[in-house]
DNA sequence: GATTTATGCCCTATATATAAACCAAAAGGA
DNA sequence: TCCTTTTGGTTTATATATAGGGCATAAATC
């Protein structure tokens, strides 16, 4: 990040990162689980975890997902299912899939 | 990051991870935005929303809030005043804003 | 067809997030 | 009360995400 930018966040997202950590910070309650233990599982340190839990928007996206699913904290929706619903539904998915292939295979494009 | 940590992301997070981004992509491409507009909307780099459309683990949570706040991705639900409802609701609100603000007036604590 | 525009993907420099180790304070349990 | 555990907050070293640029291809647009 050259140049020191210094980003700004939108209150609204300010207060969606806060409310996520603290749902995480209950859930990791209701569960009995330390700080230190819920980090261990998750693969991050316990200072990572404090970041999360106070809405850090400067986290990895996947250090917070990890943690949340963990802790049953669920993205996007309430529902559980919401996700596998999406994954079906969209269309997306189609457009999706070889997206996340083609690094792998990187110049064979024989996939259609 | 010391000691060149390998982190591992669940499959569920992936997805979840790829599905966002697909719809960030999806909502810009309704809204004829170019990446490069909605880059400089988001007061990010062309490459990183590249890799936030591509459901990059490793991209800071901010970033990807902005983006998906301004081409109207939601997070956490689907219902867009979601969040503020749960923001009124959550008794854990109390305990949330003093913790924001803990940091801005470091050493008094007079607030309580 | 030609020409512009958008995208995908390199690369490099650098700002910074992270892990790990501390310490002190708070919380919990005896 | 004392003792243990958990937490919040540092500090430091290092891995790495980011911005910015370039370049080639794809996709519009004419």
């Amino acid at each position: 990040m050259p140049k020191s930018i210094i980003r700004t966040y939108s209150r609204y997202n300010r207060d969606a990162s806060a409310l996520l950590g603290a749902l995480i910070r209950e859930a990791r309650h209701e569960r009995k689980l330390t700080a230190q233990e819920l980090a261990d599982r998750a693969g991050i340190s316990r200072g990572l975890l404090q970041r999360i839990e106070k809405g850090n928007l400067k986290c990895e996206i996947g250090a917070v997902f990890e943690v949340a699913t963990i802790v049953g904290v669920k993205l996007f929706d309430a529902d559980e299912s919401t996700l596998t619903k999406y994954l079906r539904q969209t269309k997306e998915k189609l457009a999706l899939l070889p997206k996340s292939v083609r690094n792998k295979s990187k110049a064979v494009r024989d996939d259609f």
